[in-house]
DNA sequence: CCTACCGATCGGTAGG
DNA sequence: CCTACCGATCGGTAGG
């Protein structure tokens, strides 16, 4: 994801969020073998994602999030050097996510043999989309989509990047629709919608009954796609 | 300054915008004659609507409400209640152009003659939408969609039952082109999923360049219709 | 509407 | 990670 040095003493977002997490914070480790295991700073970072979602980037308190995660209200800033860094850390742990799930939705859709037909790949895309955006932990995508403005400039080159990558397995599926007459007018416009139709859900999907995942991607396919060609 | 230059007799058919929210402010009126043109207040409205646009209602301060209208700190809370009071109006305003721009386009689109063609009428509700979205003077609507989380239940029952007014208007337009098998799929969905193509925009419009509304609207009229039944 | 002000809360830090 | 704390800012109000 490479946007480790920014030569700023800026409050920039510590780049390593998630999982491999392997670089130091800003404070030195006393010793090897007392590292944060980064338990406490997922809880941090899952709390914040939470509370972001629910109630927004500005009408969450750190101490919100640090009581949130079992912690008194100053320890938060041992993890992460601002609250702003915090939000960057959700979004870049959020995209992270979804490229993953993208990526391993389309390579299990090639297991599954068949030659690949692009109207079964947007299926899928659309599938995985919804179910990173509405289904269980989803809430650091939402917190990306929804709070983009409070970004810092440096923040949002960086997760735009993130962005792009996840874009662009799209494009090529959205293309070869276009040139099959099943996907209508500028293909530009039309990705940009078909994201808007489903980011949307976010605001109104109910997920007490969110067996309807499904009824949600066919919706979205019968009203997106010719029927013929 | 003077405290009381305020006491122009300026006589205006009531400026209280929000229509049925002509009830006393707080404070009483001390004549008839004395009662503020509402000029003043719509300053207010139109600060705020900006500033919760660009900024967001928990990132926004009432003293920067106030400087943006050019009064001191204190001044807003003699126009309304409380912050969320004027959340409440911003929203409630947007609601009511957006009702009454959408009656005047339909209006319009029937006078220009012609026995009233459902796709035709789709283009017309499409077309007004963005501009009400996305056009000059465009504040209001954008934070009653973006600022819902921020109102209390009581504001969301009031400005619900305008949004209901709203979509009730598209309701028919959808059904009628779901039995020409124009538009496919479930039209609950459709509908909520057309909403957010149209309501994304918000994010990604450039209106340095806004001749492109009509392109807008040609895309997603070619990404949501069939071609043909 | 302005002046002057209050109590509460907030992000963040020093030091352990 | 906790304790204890600071300066800044916030929504809101009394009184004119």
């Amino acid at each position: 994801m490479g946007l480790s040095n920014t030569a700023r003493a800026q409050p920039e977002p510590d780049p390593d969020t998630a999982a491999p997490a392997a670089r130091g914070r800003g404070r030195p480790r006393k010793r090897p073998e007392e590292r944060d295991d980064g338990n406490r700073r997922q809880a941090v970072l899952r709390a914040a994602a939470r509370l972001f979602r629910q109630q927004g980037f500005a009408a969450t308190s750190t101490r919100d999030i640090a009581a949130a995660a079992g912690m008194q209200s100053g320890s938060p800033f041992y993890h992460f050097e601002s609250k702003h860094a915090l939000l960057g850390a959700v979004m870049l742990e959020g995209m992270e996510r979804a490229l993953a799930a993208q990526a391993r939705a389309m390579q299990r859709a090639e297991d599954d043999g068949e030659p690949i037909d692009e109207r079964a790949a947007l299926r899928v895309l659309v599938r995985n989309h919804l179910e990173v955006l509405l289904g269980p932990e989803s809430d650091f995508i939402p917190v990306m989509l929804y709070e983009w403005r409070s970004l810092s400039e440096a923040q949002r080159r960086d997760i735009n990047a993130l962005r792009r990558d996840y874009e662009a397995v799209w494009n090529p599926v959205l293309e070869a629709l276009h040139a099959q007459g099943l996907l209508r007018g500028d293909v530009r416009l039309a990705r940009l919608m078909i994201f808007g139709a489903l980011n949307w859900a976010v605001q109104w999907f109910d997920p007490a009954r969110r067996a309807t995942l499904d009824a949600l991607t066919d919706a979205a396919l019968d009203l997106f796609l010719q029927e013929r060609a």
